[in-house]
DNA sequence: TTTAGATTTGAAAACGGTTTGGCTGTTTTG
DNA sequence: CAAAACAGCCAAACCGTTTTCAAATCTAAA
């Protein structure tokens, strides 16, 4: 059924019908209650494409996927599609073929040139990221999730990565310890540079001297936790405190402090970023873990807000939110164990 | 730049440019080479809702996204936009409003009417699932990615559950275990009631009587794995092996027999299945742990593939797809501790 | 040298909507 | 009471392609 011959059922012109349809202004609320009424019993729904090619509008918000398979994407889009699907708005996810800098910029390009979406969200960025002048550049309405220094007007939602950090590394000062060790994300993100001022930051404030031996960063694997704590922890001088990335890495921690006989919570404390899954939680760890807990759901939900608002017309430069992270104590930290 | 200026740029008419871009034999190679390369140089794309309205393609696949937020739908997308990022078709992620029933027929059947996909992939389905009816009713081409015993004909693609589940329960017998527990995925799917089959067979093939004890069902979480596997081992007679539904179960399983002093491997072995992801490994854990291996990843590649092939006109008859799956034997299980 | 046949090309008609501008009546205003 | 403003509707142009049908050109056969 297309617009046309619906128009002829009701007894209307196409334009009235389609005025009635979009809610403008022109068309009587009685003749409107009638169209929307007819359209639902006889199953009238507008082409998808023939608006988006009339219009311009593609209907949809891009989101880049990485090769790497986070596990945190899936979390993410949930959040997204629990707002979208009220829109007319669908997620469209774009594969990244390959690793390669150049190519993921010409991948960009591509879509933006494409037309196939109204908007984009952009994943993890770095200080200076070149996605974001070129999406700019490009005139592409878009969304930094995380946040960029770059020197170009951009919305931008992120979560205090660097508070988060401090006040987790601050707490184990707090409860004695003085070596303390830090496993952070893919070098280069910003959220992984904010972590590292935060950590510094903290055991500046408790007087202590980093030690490059106790840093460690990678993709946020079991198996890099578990490698990179035994190699902390098996140095001649260990930490008697871990701060862990991520859920999965807390994981390869607990691990690694299992098959040195050491205990979690007691001979090595641990604290980890937890994004908040359905399916593994911070709580149930044994022992359960203290973390700083940010909903990486929620965070998808509120982006998906966002950027729906962006293209609504609100100015970009007001779209800047910053999360504060939840510090949650539980039993993978306690107090120092005394030298012996 | 649109197509017409375009041709005008290269002097012919948009027709002959509409073909040389899209492959039409009608088109002297010489031209097409001239057009092709201009097209490049100039930056000229196809205007991809144009291009939809009038082929009526919608250039996407669609995805349904449950509520749970698995964390196999990542693997499973990452593996298709591996091959789709190939073909112009995008990825497009369908959130599913209510877990209702009613409802989620209402989705399918609204995304069909929409025209917003040219396909639909369907996940977990039930050996009679309305969805399957529902798209061949509507004449919307899908693929099912499990498998259905319904009476209407339908492309899939499934692992071999009932094999791989059976193998695994046979080996654990082998190695003298008579209590043997299983911890299924929610109960309904296809794919749990093959498991099911695939342990029962095995069990009765040992000449075992099942114990309804011993058997529980539930989301794929750490938490459901940890509170089955606790109250399976604190039953008066407990099993000496527990066969799990996934990693994550696993990983519940694990904390349960180390929460009871129990040593995996020893005095309880565990087999899991493994959607294989690159951020937790059953190799890595500690032990390491036996498992069904099947990658996720690589289905996701297959089924874009399957689709693309339905699209182009493969017969539905033809496209039937069963993999077997690995078993690998790790530390995870031994023999059946003798009896005290 | 025609002529039939095969290649290439182009003009114009879709595809299914939205939106501009104009056309009626009807109500308000000076 | 005439002029102006307004409400409600419609005809037609347009969005940027693909594709049908016809025409032009070239090649090979008669």
């Amino acid at each position: 059924m297309k617009l046309k011959d619906f128009a002829k059922h009701v007894g209307l012109s196409p334009t009235t019908v389609s005025r009635a349809l979009s809610g403008y202004p022109e068309v009587s609320e009685v003749t409107r209650a009638r169209v929307t009424e007819e359209a639902a019993r006889l199953g009238y729904r507008p082409n998808v494409n023939a608006v988006r090619l009339k219009t311009g509008r593609a209907g949809a918000i891009g989101v880049v996927m990485g090769r790497a398979g986070e596990f945190h994407f899936a979390e993410f889009m949930a959040g997204m599609a629990e707002r979208l699907v009220a829109e007319e708005t669908d997620i469209l996810v774009i594969p990244m073929s390959d690793p390669d800098q150049d190519d993921e910029m010409e991948l960009y390009r591509r879509l933006v040139e494409s037309r196939r979406v109204d908007a984009i969200i952009v994943h993890s960025p770095k200080p200076s990221d070149p996605r974001i002048s070129l999406l700019h550049e490009l005139g592409m309405p878009f969304l930094v999730h995380g946040r960029s220094d770059i020197d170009v007007p951009h919305a931008w939602l992120d979560i205090d990565n660097e508070g988060a950090i401090r006040r987790a590394t601050s707490h184990l000062i707090d409860l004695g310890h003085r070596r303390i060790a830090m496993i952070n994300g893919r070098p280069g993100a910003t959220y992984a540079i904010h972590r590292d001022n935060g950590f510094r930051g903290a055991l500046q404030s408790g007087g202590i001297e980093p030690d490059p031996q106790l840093q460690a960063s990678g993709n946020f694997t079991d198996e890099l936790g578990f490698r990179f704590a035994r190699s902390f922890l098996e140095q001649p001088n260990p930490p008697t405190a871990i701060v862990a990335g991520s859920m999965m890495t807390a994981l390869g921690v607990y691990r690694a402090a299992r098959s040195l006989g050491l205990q979690v919570g007691r001979d090595v404390s641990v604290i980890a970023h937890d994004d908040v899954f359905p399916y593994l939680t911070a709580d149930n760890m044994a022992p359960s873990l203290s973390a700083t807990r940010s909903s990486m759901r929620a965070a998808g939900t509120r982006c998906a807000d966002l950027v729906i608002q962006l293209l609504a017309g609100r100015s970009l430069t007001e779209i800047h939110e910053l999360w504060p992270v939840e510090l949650i104590l539980r039993e993978s930290t306690g107090a120092a164990p005394s030298p012996r």
